[in-house]
Parts: structure tokens; C-alpha cells; sequence
DNA sequence: TAAAAAATATGTTTTTTAACATAAAAAAAG
DNA sequence: CTTTTTTTATGTTAAAAAACATATTTTTTA
């Protein structure tokens, strides 16, 4: 057992729209066939250029799928939660990652090999349309990304990204702080900036009162002015 | 019949892979309902906000697959030549289009009504698998493309672009005219810039020997030059 | 074919964003 | 707990790209 394989307790498979969709015999192949793994903060659970070897479901913890350009700066092109898998793209591509995974924060992930799940979808026609939904889902919000990313002026950007990371990792308790916390450089990385235009523009949301910035972890006080910032451009 | 529908010569059919994943029965199913319909240049195939009704399959001439952005700016996300498909992605996903589909010049398409595809899907797993790669393949160059687009300087991106156009249609017979007519403005929507700092860089391009413009039509003359400057951003 | 409209070419100005610089604050490491 | 490193804040400058302007060419249409 490699290092930084672990135990966890499997009650997260029921959590899996996948698991829901497999019969008695494919859950125990899916069962018996994964592995567990754990990843320290900014740990990479696959870098660009490899070759898929595993499907990837993050059973805890929270991971950024991004990818390298130029002069060290990073895209992030989509952020994944607890029951949400990745480096399925490149897998059923039959390609190298173009992307690399990192854990944003203490990461355990359920890993199962892609020979698996090759087996897997070609006996379970529910399975394979399961993932055509889900690539076109992703490929749908990729068009919408780059639209942003490339059309949208700073402020538009940033709102995009904080409603982004609403949407997807909703608030704490309080009904207010985004629940994740994530670095201006990331926030940059994100919303197709450079770090000192993330820090000024953020910043300023604070001045107008939009935001509240505590760290790492931001609140966000008026969602509404936020959306109408995005969607002005 | 619509005005628009027309017959075809259906020759076509085996020079679509889909086809080739079907048995007789299946293939008849999908012939006794797939109709044909004819385009103008620029005109819709389909429309942002639409439901998807139709798998397309364009069978003559070629297809951009363009989303709004702001003031009036579009950007081209793919380009369809025969005989490859559009149209699919927001069908799989359930989605209305988040992209318009036009017709860059008299272009014929074969369209399936999405119940007989979610039909063949569901009964042919190697058909819902092939239609997993293809949004696999669609899904990374997108991500590919959204760096290229956001991080890469403009005459990078008019690189880029150029050698996308020239990877998907190729060569005229003199091996080095581009083999699609494109406006200035068309290649800005392609490289996210203005139509005027298109026109610039193509001009630019010309004067330094690495491509010749004829209207529109474009030869590359210095494909290896070309790279270089797509390489660097 | 002539007139109108659209696209292209090219120069100039303005805006946006990146790059650079420095200090303060926060986080990480020993 | 102290030192070192990293991140954040903020001001300034430089570069890139958009916006604007006008003339010319090409395409479309009547």
C-alpha cells in the first residue's frame, strides 16, 4: 500500500450518483477494485501530461482542476466537491491530462481503476449515458467560463468567480461566508487576472460594501449587486 | 415539408461513424426518420435559447458554433466540417442551447429527432460510449482553447487560430490556401479580439511573409513560423 | 452595371490591465 | 515563540488592446 493510501469509511459510496446506477455484481467489481487516498492542502492528485490511470471521486475535501499557460500563470477551468469526481475527461478521451488536479485543502478521494470502469460503462448502458450527461454538462459550463473569461472586464470577472464559488460550495451557518477558503492568487487564477488585480478589485467590493474580507474567507453581503456586476459584464 | 427540407444523395450515411456503430435494424430506424435540411450562408442552425430538437449532422459545406458575449461580440467555441455533428451537447445535457449554430456557407445537414438518438443510445452501448469520447475530446480542446484565448497575446492567438482552421479543413490542392473563405471579423470571434486589431495582425502577418491574403482567402506560408509564434502566447 | 452597403486597411487616442515597487500583515517553519 | 517566508495592500508606470476615425476596396443588391 502506498503511503498515502488510506482507509475511510465507505459509507460515501450510496453518496455516489454512480454507485446508484450499478447492480448488486458491478457494486462489489466498483467495490472491491477502488482504492482510497489522501492529500495534503496544494497536494497534486494528477498533473498534466500523465496518463489516466484511475477515475477520481473526492470523497472529502475539495480540489481545483486547472491548467498551466503562460509566464507561471495558472487557469482554474472548474472547482470539484464531495461526491464529485474528475480526471474522468481524459480518460474516456483516451488522452494525457491537459489539466492537473490539486487539493485546495486535506483531500480524500476514492480511486478506481480505469480498466474498471471501461468494464463498468460498456456492460451498463445507464452508466454511459450517465456520463454523457455529465461531459455535456461540463462542456456547456465551459463555453459559458470562457465567455466570461475573455469578454467580461475585471469586476465582472471577479463577481463571476465569487458567484461561481457560491454556487458550488454555498455559505457556512451564517448564510454569508463562502464555505471555502481560497487564496486572492487562486481567486486571480480563476477569474483570468493577475494577483494584484484580484487583491485591488476585491478590495473594492469590500469598500462598496459588497463583500467582507476576513483572510481567506469572504462574506458576501449583497449577492444581488454582485450578479447584476456579472452580468453587466 | 419545410421550405428549407431537401432530399440528398444519402450516400452519406457510412461516411458518418455513427452509422458504422449501428446494425440494420438500428440503421433503419435512423433513416426512416432523419430528415434534411438545406442552410444559406449565415444562416441559424440553431439558436441560443432553443430547446434541441434535432441531433445535426452536417453533410455539405460548414458550421460555426458561436456564443454572444457583450456589446455585441460573439465568440466562435467550434467549427463543424462533414461529416461531424452538432447540436448534441445541450440535447445530452438537457439543457436549451448555450450556443447558436450558423452556417458558413450553403451547407445541408442531416437531422435525428432527439427521441429516436436517446432511443439508439439506450439500446447500443457502444454508441452512448462513442458519444462519451467525442464530448471527452470536445471538452479538452476547450480547455486547451480557453488558455489559448485568455493568456496568449493577439498575435498568438491569431496563430492559433489560423492553425486550428488550417488543422480542421486543410489545404486547398495548391497545399497552402487555406480550404475555408473566412472574414476578418470571423477570425477575430475566433481569436477573442476586435476586428480591427484582426485585421492589423493578419496585415502584419502578410508583410512578414508568413501568410498571403487573397480576400479572404488565406494562405499559410510559413506554417513552422506560425507555430513558433503560437508556441510563445 | 451602377449605387449602396459592408468589409478592409491604417492611423490616432483612450482605456484597460499587467508589471513593477514597496510596505505591512499574516502564515509557515524552525 | 521567534524568524523567515509568503501573502496582501496600495501606489506608480508601462504595455497591450480596444475604441474611434477615415479612406479605400470589395461585395451585395437593386
Amino acid at each position: 500500500m502506498l503511503e498515502n493510501e488510506c482507509f475511510v469509511n465507505t459509507d460515501f459510496y450510496p453518496q455516489w450518483q454512480v454507485w446508484q446506477l450499478l447492480n448488486e455484481e458491478e457494486r462489489t467489481l466498483l467495490q472491491e477494485n477502488s482504492i482510497f487516498r489522501k492529500y495534503d492542502k496544494n497536494q497534486a492528485i494528477y498533473k498534466e501530461g500523465e496518463l489516466p490511470e484511475y477515475l477520481i471521486c473526492i470523497v472529502r475535501g475539495k480540489a481545483m482542476i486547472r491548467k498551466e499557460g503562460f509566464g507561471g500563470r495558472n487557469q482554474i477551468m472548474r472547482m470539484i466537491k464531495p461526491v464529485e469526481m474528475c480526471g474522468y475527461r481524459a480518460f474516456f478521451a483516451e488522452e494525457n491530462y491537459v489539466t492537473e488536479a490539486i487539493a485546495c485543502e486535506p483531500t480524500v478521494a476514492c480511486l478506481v481503476p480505469s480498466e474498471v470502469i471501461q468494464r463498468l460503462i460498456h456492460r451498463n448502458v445507464e452508466l454511459a449515458c450517465y456520463f454523457v450527461k455529465l461531459l455535456a454538462v461540463d462542456l456547456g459550463e465551459s463555453d459559458v467560463h470562457t465567455v466570461s473569461l475573455t469578454q467580461k472586464h475585471i469586476r465582472g470577472r471577479l463577481a463571476d468567480a465569487l458567484l461561481f464559488l457560491q454556487q458550488k460550495y454555498g455559505y457556512e451557518s451564517d448564510g454569508e461566508t463562502l464555505n471555502i477558503a481560497i487564496s486572492r492568487e487562486d481567486l486571480a487564477n480563476l477569474s483570468n487576472m493577475t494577483t494584484s488585480n484580484a487583491i485591488r478589485t476585491l478590495s473594492q467590493f469590500a469598500n462598496e460594501d459588497i463583500v467582507a474580507i476576513q483572510g481567506r474567507k469572504i462574506k458576501i453581503k449583497q449577492p444581488d449587486l454582485l450578479r447584476k456586476i456579472a452580468h453587466l459584464g
